[in-house]
RNA sequence: GGCGCUAUCGUCUAGGGGUCUAGGACAGGUGGUUCUCAGCCAUCAGACCGGGGUUCGAAUCCCCGUAGCGCUACCA
């Protein structure tokens, strides 16, 4: 049986870092299996579905790479890819659940049904629905409808305990009476989750169904759908949940990270980060590596290899991996990749001059977005000095200093990091200083900031006219007397 | 309330009866990197939810608690 897997986001917001995950999960079990990864928009909530949010979704996605086999957009043999485009094939399957005697038309209405619950739990009862429309004679169901009361398809559910093997969690057991019957078709026409779902994972022959644990309990009702729909059930995974610090299910509310993916990408996090970070959250490969590719997990992943328990999302450590990502890439990779946030200034360079920039600062990066005040010290003409900085030059001897080193380094015979180091130390040696009094008034009159790339490198990549001017500026400086 | 799932350092986790003096990573502390650091290197501190079993031996197996979460909708 080949594999196919599905990721199913509903567009009622963007895309969460947890569906990432569950997406991401199912690309590389897809891809791993050389399976089909397919897209399903479930759009049956009118009242919170966008296009808008659809799109986004979508563009996420892409944004992570994980690219799908069959979708909304590109279609595929099992379409179309959007339940709000399958009304048909739902009321078709409901009303042979009807015909066979699986489900039946409910006209209760909303206040009643409210009215009993409350009653139920009052009485300490489950709150389930008492099945009273099951009961209903033809001529009782006549006369509802000429009543013009709302009229949806419930399903009878199925005595006898539901046995799930997950492939997370082993065998999981659901006695019975666990549910009531519920609704598959609402008065609108548009069927509910789980019945879509089921009538959607059956239609597009999907193998496996990797999914967040909060469909954990759904998976009983989706079970007897499958048996009343003499369907298949494919092989369920429920992975465990990504948590808030305060371990509720992740959430915009209460939470302090932010958990949609647009932003991170916006505080310029790197795909690649994300995803390994992500994939880590749950999954263990089986050794020490902690910053896994796509293609070291396409290798390893493995759904018995992914934990049972909630993880809180940690963002310290997606900022470590990010800077990790940053901090080993090449010029070129970091040009394509900060093309979003480099200043417009780096527009006009030379690509070699970029990219040697770019590899200078890298070290000093967690984020893409920290790009603009890395880079500024090297591309501005005129220095910002941050408040350390201008104290760094406060210092009795800093201009003194800064007076030297130009005159010096004038006579330099040749530009490069090293020769200008030498001549700094032996410029500290006339002077009887060396250390934190030497470099950090250099450091701080080239750059206006207390740290960043090595002085050797810094001194490269500003050039020889450049920091012979910064100098100047300092050194012709009046000192502050105090 | 019912049902289900889960439970190792602050966080992510390894571990599946003796190899555990419980390992790694992030965050934190300290030191080094004859300038800085959010970099790099080294180093320190830090955990088996509780109680009962089973066993010569339990973080590991079983039971009971407890806690957290999820589901219990004509949301998904």
């Amino acid at each position: 049986m080949s594999v196919r897997v599905r990721f199913a986001p509903s567009p009622t917001g963007w895309l969460h870092v947890g569906g990432a995950r569950t997406a991401y999960f199912n690309w590389l079990f897809a891809r791993q299996h050389g399976g089909a990864f397919v897209l399903r928009i479930e759009d049956t909530d009118v009242e919170r579905s966008s296009a808008e949010s659809e799109g986004g979704v979508l563009d996420d996605l892409r944004w992570l790479g994980l690219e799908w086999d069959e979708g909304p957009d590109r279609g595929g043999p099992h379409g179309p890819y959007r339940q709000s485009e399958r009304l048909a094939l739902y009321r078709e399957r409901a009303e042979r659940l009807v015909a066979q005697g699986a489900a039946y038309p409910c006209f209760c209405t909303d206040a009643e049904l409210e009215e009993r619950r409350k009653a139920s739990l009052a009485a300490g009862r489950p709150p389930h629905y008492d099945g009273r429309c099951c009961r209903l004679s033809a001529a009782e169901r006549d006369a509802h409808r000429r009543e013009g009361r709302p009229e949806s398809i419930r399903f009878a559910v199925a005595p006898g305990d539901q046995v799930l093997d997950d492939l997370v969690r082993g065998e999981v057991r659901f006695p019975a009476g666990m549910v009531g019957d519920f609704v598959v078709l609402r008065s609108n026409g548009l069927p509910t989750y789980n019945f879509a779902c089921v009538a959607d994972d059956a239609g597009m022959r999907i193998s496996h169904v990797i999914r967040a644990e909060e469909h954990l309990s759904n998976t009983a009702r989706q079970l007897m759908l499958y048996q009343a729909l003499r369907e298949t059930a494919p092989r369920f995974a429920h992975v465990p949940l990504i948590l808030n610090r305060d371990r509720t299910k992740m959430s915009k509310r209460s939470g302090e990270a932010a958990v949609a993916v647009g932003d991170w990408r916006r505080a310029g996090f790197l795909p690649d980060a994300l995803l390994s970070y992500l994939a880590l959250l749950g999954f263990h490969p089986g050794d020490d590596r902690e910053i896994l590719s796509r293609d070291d997990l396409r290798a390893c992943f493995s759904l018995d290899r992914v934990g049972k328990s909630g993880s809180v999302f940690d963002a310290d450590k997606l900022r470590w991996v990010n800077a990790h990502y940053l901090h080993h890439a090449g010029g070129a990779t970091l040009r394509e990749w900060g093309a979003a946030f480099l200043p417009a200034a780096t527009g006009t360079l030379d690509p070699a001059r970029l990219a040697a920039l770019l590899e200078g600062v890298r070290g000093n990066l967690t984020t893409l977005a920290d790009l603009p005040r890395e880079l500024a010290p090297f591309l501005d003409e005129a220095l910002e000095f941050e408040p350390e900085a201008a104290a760094a030059l406060a210092v009795p001897r800093a201009a003194e200093v800064c007076a030297a080193l130009a005159a010096t380094l004038a006579d330099l015979a040749q530009w490069s990091g090293e020769q200008v180091k030498s001549a700094v130390q032996s410029v500290g040696g006339t002077l009887g200083l060396k250390g934190r009094e030497l470099f950090q008034p250099l450091r701080a009159a080239l750059t206006g900031r207390t740290h960043g790339p090595e002085l050797p490198l810094v001194a490269e990549l500003l050039g020889r006219e450049r920091c012979l001017a910064r100098l100047r500026a300092v050194a012709g400086r009046p000192r502050r007397t105090s």
